[in-house]
RNA sequence: CGGGGCGUAGCGCAGCAUGGCAGCGCACCUGCCUUGGGAGCAGGGGGUCGGCGGUUCAAAUCCGCCCGCCCCGACCA
């Protein structure tokens, strides 16, 4: 591809609309434009590099024995009613009428479609088992779309969807999924990792997050470099029992606390360090009030809290609430005659010894409280994030906590929908049960925005082989010379033979220009034909990630390049 | 939905307090010059100042309503 034919409008500033490197990057380096908020456009040299990903995911998903389909968009409202999830789904599902003012909305996932789709057309055991997947665009009315392509609302997404007679069958087809999953990854040229993940509401009994490794992710991965334990930190359990030193336990006191409300005020009022103090949050779960008692320097998990007290719905209480059930305003709740209300604990608080609480009335806390002594608690529970240092779960090692973006997503479904909408099988005797279902999904546009993520410098973006929408810039410096542009496009038809994506600079920019954008824009590799080919007929080959640089004659650099790039990309398919 | 910020040429921004010719840099067009890291000189084109309404002799500027975008939070299969 020539440069002076091709749409690139690449930015020399970062545009203000974006915050994140990615969304700045993928602006500057003209691969997307913003239609509306959380909703892009795709421009030629952006769309090259979502293509490359989809292919690498085709392949791999169709090497796993799945089978490509391609579902609508646009779905009617009785299929979602079916599931239950007309109403479950909230806001996120953009809902609209035809003209006929039936009742539409946009596709966010596509389990009622396909599940749909099958129950119509599979019968026996014999159909079984089935693996669907499409790459087509989803609608997610997100709450608050950001950082471009990370969290869009329209955005390119790979659905799988499993379909198994049996638990066995599940697992099998979860197992080529993950696999799948890992060798998707590896080819795209990014460093992630899979870890446990929570099943919330929909409640299967195994899932996976694939999670590129990026200071920027909005999720916190608790991992352990002893015995490879990884879970998101939603799931990740807090070690399980605490050492507190002996203590004789001293007399309950109260005492005035005037405007002394946030944990780390009260310990500084006391001084005390955050671990001596427990804080009592009220929570309004299913519409009922309970206190849980978190140790001052831990984080309250609400996944955990949920699923602990198998809550539909979960919110902290209002202030007027707090006021109600604690008699003060928010900030000196504590466990000690608290009434009328359930108490439940991290189970950090146990064994904790002469630790201050909230009192209950303004301005004022206990000190030296002790349970069971001074109030009593329904249940202890694991509630609290993980924090780094913890120990491991499994192995008892200190964890770290680092974070990552989520690309793909692997769950174990069972029968949520089968059942919902009646997808049944008969097996070898004649009789019908529901379908066991997995999904898979990975964000295909998302992935391009964690590569970057992952693989820039100062000047731009540094693709990966794989998915770099060409592999060499072909930089002409001076393009009213005779000599250079000869040799120039010599070196451009050799590379196109041989099947090396190339795009040649031949604007009639001046050098710095053409650098600049070569370096933005990302590409493996730059060939410069200038000054030193007229000198001693020789050209530069330099790779983008390194800077490393071969001078070498311009039929060299061609085979060179041929080989280089031809070694990687099997070095990216090894498995 | 709550809090904060912003909206002026394709991009980045100034001007707004104290109303009075709509500006700067880059980009774009023409010419000259230059060609190894976003050159230089000269000339030029491009604006409903987010929209609607109000105040005023006069509004980018003041007032009201609305729209859009970004950030933080809440929320989130």
């Amino acid at each position: 591809m020539k440069r002076s034919g091709y749409f690139l409008p690449t930015l020399r500033e970062d545009p203000s609309e974006a915050e994140v490197i990615s969304h700045k990057l993928m602006l500057r380096a003209g691969m997307i434009r913003r239609l509306a908020s959380g909703i892009y456009s795709f421009l030629p040299l952006g769309l090259r590099v979502l293509r490359k990903v989809e292919n690498i995911v085709r392949e791999e998903m169709n090497r796993s024995g799945a089978l490509e389909v391609l579902l609508p968009l646009v779905q009617p409202a009785e299929l979602w009613q079916e599931s239950g999830r007309w109403e479950a789904y909230g806001k996120e599902l953009l809902r609209f009428k035809d003209r006929k003012d039936h009742d539409f909305c946009l596709g966010p996932t596509h389990e009622e479609v396909i599940t749909d789709l099958i129950r119509r057309e599979v019968r026996s055991y014999r159909d079984l088992p089935l693996i669907l997947y499409q790459i087509a665009t989803k609608f997610r009315d997100e709450i608050r779309p950001r950082f471009g392509l990370m969290r869009g609302r329209e955005f390119i997404m790979k659905d799988a969807y499993s379909f198994d007679r049996d638990q066995e069958g599940l697992d099998r087809s979860y197992r080529r999924m993950y696999e799948a999953y890992e060798h998707i990854f590896s080819r795209c040229g990014l460093r992630f990792k899979a870890v446990m993940a929570d099943t919330g509401t929909i409640g299967g009994d195994e899932s996976h997050e694939f999670m590129v490794l990026a200071e920027t992710g909005e999720d916190v991965l608790a991992v352990c470099p002893h015995c490879g334990y990884a879970a998101n930190l939603e799931l990740a359990e807090a070690q399980t029992h605490y050492e507190y030193p002996e203590e004789a336990e001293k007399p309950l006191e109260k005492k005035p606390t005037p405007n002394v409300k946030r944990v780390e005020d009260v310990a500084a009022f006391f001084g005390v360090p955050p671990a001596k103090l427990v804080k009592t949050l009220i929570y309004v779960v299913d519409n009922t009030p309970v206190a849980v008692l978190i140790r001052g320097d831990h984080e309250l998990n609400e996944v955990k809290l949920k699923k602990a007290l198998k809550a539909q719905r979960i919110a902290l209480a209002d202030a007027e609430t707090v006021q109600k059930i604690t008699c003060a305003p928010v900030g000196f709740a504590g466990p000690i005659g608290l009434k009328h209300v359930k108490i439940i604990a991290d189970r950090a608080v146990y064994g904790l010894k002469n630790f201050i609480v909230g009192a209950n009335e303004p301005d004022a806390h206990y000190v030296n409280a002790n349970y069971p002594r001074d109030f009593h608690i329904e249940g202890f529970y694991d509630l609290r994030n993980a924090t780094k240092g913890d120990l491991c779960p499994r192995c008892a090692k200190p964890l770290d906590l680092i974070r990552g973006i989520e690309v793909g997503h692997v769950f174990k479904l069972g029968t949520k929908y089968s059942q919902a909408l009646g997808a049944n099988f008969l097996d070898e005797k004649g009789q019908e049960h529901p379908i066991i279902m997995g999904c898979y999904g990975i964000g295909v546009s998302r992935t391009v925005a964690a590569a970057i993520e992952q693989n820039h410098d100062q000047d731009g973006i540094i693709w990966p082989l794989n998915i770099a929408p060409f592999h060499v810039a072909l930089l002409t410096l001076n393009t009213k010379d005779q000599n250079l542009m000869e040799v120039s496009e010599k070196l451009y038809q050799s590379l196109e033979k041989d099947h090396i994506e190339v795009l040649w600079d031949d604007r009639d920019e001046r050098p710095g220009v053409k650098f600049k954008d070569a370096d933005l824009i990302g590409l493996p590799y730059k060939l410069v034909v200038g000054k030193r080919f007229l000198q001693n007929g020789t050209v530069e080959l330099k790779e983008r990630r390194t800077g490393e640089t071969k001078i070498l004659k311009p039929q060299e650099a061609v085979s060179f390049l041929k080989e280089e790039i031809e070694s990687k990309k099997a070095e990216g398919c090894a498995r």
